[in-house]
DNA sequence: GCTATATTGTTGACTAATCAAGTATTGATC
DNA sequence: GATCAATACTTGATTAGTCAACAATATAGC
């Protein structure tokens, strides 16, 4: 098999995995109320400097559009699990930070998909997933 | 790192990685005039006998539900690039046929897909290549 | 300091998909 | 051979996201 096709099978078989991949780690998180985007959000601001980040800065990501990022966070905001904070430097950019709440369901949500990760990866051995980890890193 | 953090931290990647992926696998695709979800159809039918599938195993095969199936195969009908048949054996199925037009469509549409694809994995040789694959079919 | 350009974010209009409900047909059981 | 459940597909309503256009603010060069 020349590297042509080795190539264009692999990025075929990656989008076929894709869907099931979402659908395998979207779902369960229904139980806290969050789906998989909302639930990237809610991890990547837990791990932030002090809880915060901007908007644009969470949309790179969690591979959304700023336009994106807005509509998603409106109702968390809504139910209290983020807040919208003002940056005092630069009145263009509004910064995002986790409540306690937030923190709440986050925790909870990544019990969740710490089970769901162990079954999708139940087959893998603790050296298969670093090799995957690294392959995924290079791209 | 225990496991554990290993599958959690691999899916967490995943799911990162998949947005820019399937970016940049189904906007050069526009040149064609069809979207990544067409391509796999269109791949998907080409490859089976007779350029021909049940609209239900393409929807498994694409990753999609048999209603999402439906809404994707209406303009491609419109325009010409499949056909539908009926299945005499069964009047519940209807049979999706690829076109001549529609295989000229993909001719075209594969060299754009490969040359993302290589584009996509330009660091990997063939190892890493067949290394990936071996990983993501076990998933 | 003033103007031109770039950055951040929001909004309206749209798209691709989902789900739940419905229709039509088939196959299995009694 | 009538009924009941399962299968294949379609449709209406909804959802999560995009893009393009916009407003507000910041930065750089003159």
């Amino acid at each position: 098999m020349n590297i042509k096709t080795q190539q264009t099978e692999l990025a075929f078989s990656l989008v076929k995995l894709n869907t099931r991949i979402l659908k395998r780690l979207d779902s369960p998180l229904s139980l806290h109320g969050i789906n998989l985007s909302e639930f990237m959000v809610l991890r990547n601001l837990s791990q932030a400097p002090n809880q915060t980040t901007k908007r644009i800065e969470l949309a790179e990501s969690v591979g959304l559009t700023a336009s994106g990022v807005t509509r998603l966070l409106l109702p968390m905001e809504k139910i209290g699990l983020v807040q919208k904070q003002k940056n005092p430097r630069d009145a263009r950019v509004s910064l995002v930070r986790l409540t306690t709440a937030g923190q709440g369901i986050l925790d909870d949500a990544t019990n969740t998909f710490e089970l769901s990760s162990a079954n999708l990866f139940e087959s893998f051995g603790s050296a298969e997933l670093s090799d995957l980890l690294g392959l995924i890193n290079k791209l």
